[in-house]
DNA sequence: CGGAATCCAGATGGATACTG
DNA sequence: CAGTATCCATCTGGATTCCG
């Protein structure tokens, strides 16, 4: 039988940890979620329910997933410019498992804080 | 019934996001996913292990990681020292979902190159 | 051995202004 | 509206050195 290439993330220079680096994020977290409970959605919604992010970082942020291929980016020939993503099907295979991240640490926030506080109780 | 307050990672200023910045993170799955693989383990080792990995981060990971109650650190009175980690109950939580992240960025990694490669064409 | 401290280059991210 | 371009402060992370 064929044999597939050992790609691991643990070796510093397989690309599969470059894909890591992109998907183990903050951001790419919350978008994908948002994408993927959402469907099809304006740069502009996007912005607004990703509260605080700046233009500049959601740009660069869809840009990198479209690159490999986790979003499309549909851009639409009027006046005001109308541009909508949404999650490929590859990106909507990484739906529940990024959302799980943020589920986590919504249910868990209570006793990280309490961790947190006898953390730095104890130490400075 | 009791009302639990609703945390949303949405919202800029909700202490969830800084739990959710601290496990969506490259290293951070790196880590768990080795420490709940192999128990405990000596900070030397898990350095061999996530290949490329400076002691600094290393260090400030697995300590962000103990503040949040993710990892406990034990430290040995030996001479030469000897600390080993894992991973908190709490933690192990975690385990299945980080894992997932580095298995989906080995499986497929194919599949991201080539798309990569195809929007470069495209692009600049 | 497992750090802590220091130094420093480069990446990151916000604010602002401008454009099709 | 959805960017792009620019500037700039901050953060990140590597390399090195030193210590218990």
């Amino acid at each position: 039988m064929s044999q597939m290439p050992d790609f691991s993330v643990l070796a510093a220079t397989c690309p599969s940890r470059t894909s890591l680096a992109r998907i183990a994020n903050k951001w790419t977290a919350m978008v994908v979620s948002v994408l993927g409970n959402n469907g099809l959605m304006r740069f502009g919604d996007l912005r607004t329910r990703l509260d605080g992010i700046s233009g500049k970082v959601l740009t660069e942020t869809l840009r990198d997933l479209e690159r490999d291929g986790l979003v499309t980016r549909h851009v639409h020939a009027e006046i005001p410019p109308r541009v909508e993503y949404e999650l490929t099907p590859l990106g909507f295979t990484l739906h529940a498992p990024l959302l799980a991240l943020c589920t986590w640490a919504e249910e868990h926030i209570t006793e990280v804080l309490a961790s947190r506080e006898r953390y730095d109780v104890r130490n400075g």
